[in-house]
DNA sequence: CATATTGTTCGTAAAATGACGAACAAATAT
DNA sequence: ATATTTGTTCGTCATTTTACGAACAATATG
């Protein structure tokens, strides 16, 4: 922890995780993942309007992030988010939004 | 509201909005003016570690978002939080953290 | 009027982002 | 063993973002 350095750990966090989100292709998949607690990149592909390369870069983008979480079954990949780390988000954005 | 468009507006807005806070730098910005009403962007620039044309930049970005906005005062500038817009991103925000 | 003070705008540059199709890897099915 | 399915990785490209200093505009102060 640096002296000079003004931004707080909490301030990179949520920043981070805003950034992630920072997207309508995203956020339609954290929306879709907190409502039905899983769903495979196929059923995406099938109807965002996008090449599945890219959307295979924004659920690494999520990944990285944090937010969600991959599983191979069988030839698919199921996601998931994070449960944890949603959890945390949930809090950081509650204290940066709520006060 | 075109038929094919998969994403929902909430979806845009919501990510247009994480978007502005995708940075440390904003989001220090936004906390302290959650915190203290306003503030004059010449304390930042005393304070944070960039340039000012740097940051004018940044607050610009959170200006064209809906978040803040500036009132001339003098040869400064006074920034606030855009309360209507601000209760707008925390409505939004909490509908899609579920909280 | 001259001169600070304050912030934006401009020009520039490096890096990151978003998008695509093609090629590839892994696993299942034929 | 070959084909099919599924998703990632690669190469490429255009656009956006982040950053800086210099120049500029506007407004106070001497």
């Amino acid at each position: 922890m640096k002296k000079g350095d003004i931004l707080t750990d909490d301030q990179k966090a949520v920043a981070r995780l805003a950034k992630a989100m920072g997207h309508p292709i995203r956020m339609y998949v954290l929306e879709l993942l907190s409502r039905q607690t899983c769903c495979y990149s196929g059923d995406l592909t099938e109807v965002l309007p996008i090449a599945k390369s890219t959307l295979s870069q924004h659920l690494k983008e999520l990944k990285d992030a944090g937010l969600i979480q991959g599983e191979i079954e069988a030839p698919r990949i199921k996601y998931c988010l994070d449960q944890e780390n949603w959890k945390l988000a949930q809090d950081l954005f509650k204290k940066f939004l709520n006060t």
